[in-house]
DNA sequence: GGCCATTACGGGACACGTAAAGATG
DNA sequence: CATCTTTACGTGTCCCGTAATGGCC
């Protein structure tokens, strides 16, 4: 399975159009980055960008690839909070109901 | 953020109720597991497991996990699959509709 | 004593950073 | 020549597997 951390890395750079820059906005150097991108690709097979002289563009499946792949990380960066809350008891143990009466019921 | 390797190996622990059993299912042994829950028990900083005499049981923000795991790891394991076929042209440009009539028209 | 989880220890894979090379206008 | 990406090389970290230890019926 594809891991988050190179999800992470395509989205940035799919989103920056430059390695370089993307490099600079996840705190890392482009090599690295780079690398990352590539062992995606061979992962999935297939090309994600087209190296352009300035800069890079996603390919078909990278904007596949870049869609799919937002979703997945919003739903995985809410994951830790969620749990964290629940631990503390804000959460988990809330139980929502709907009824046809109950709106009739005072408190008490 | 929470990687998905992690997020695997304490969903198969808590289905299963066993490290030693779950360990079998992922096809790994039981020491790197116990260390996998521990390092994401770290990470979120709350216990997830009751170690029982007799296996392990989800605490409540174990339970809050176990959900979320599922939801992200199930979104996550369509994406590979989703972005080959895009680069194989299968997916992408597909668009589907719907008509109260086409199943009025004969083919060709 | 048997079962299950944990700690201890050595080996391998992966990612990072720096430095050098390749490609393109 | 300037910009951007890629390859080369050495280092650190994380995970795995085997072996030994700890806790609870």
């Amino acid at each position: 399975m594809i891991e988050l951390h190179r999800l992470r890395a395509f989205v940035a750079v799919a989103e920056e159009g430059h390695i370089t820059r993307a490099a600079g906005k996840l705190g890392m150097q482009q090599p690295p980055l780079s690398r990352l991108v590539q062992g995606l690709e061979a992962q999935l097979g297939c090309r994600l960008l087209r190296r352009m002289p300035r800069g890079v563009e996603p390919t078909e499946a990278g904007l596949a690839l870049l869609e799919e792949a937002r979703a997945v990380l919003a739903r995985a960066s809410r994951v830790e909070d969620a749990v964290r809350r629940t631990a503390r008891g804000e959460a988990g143990r809330l139980a929502v109901g709907f009824t046809s009466s109950a709106a009739l019921h005072p408190f008490g």
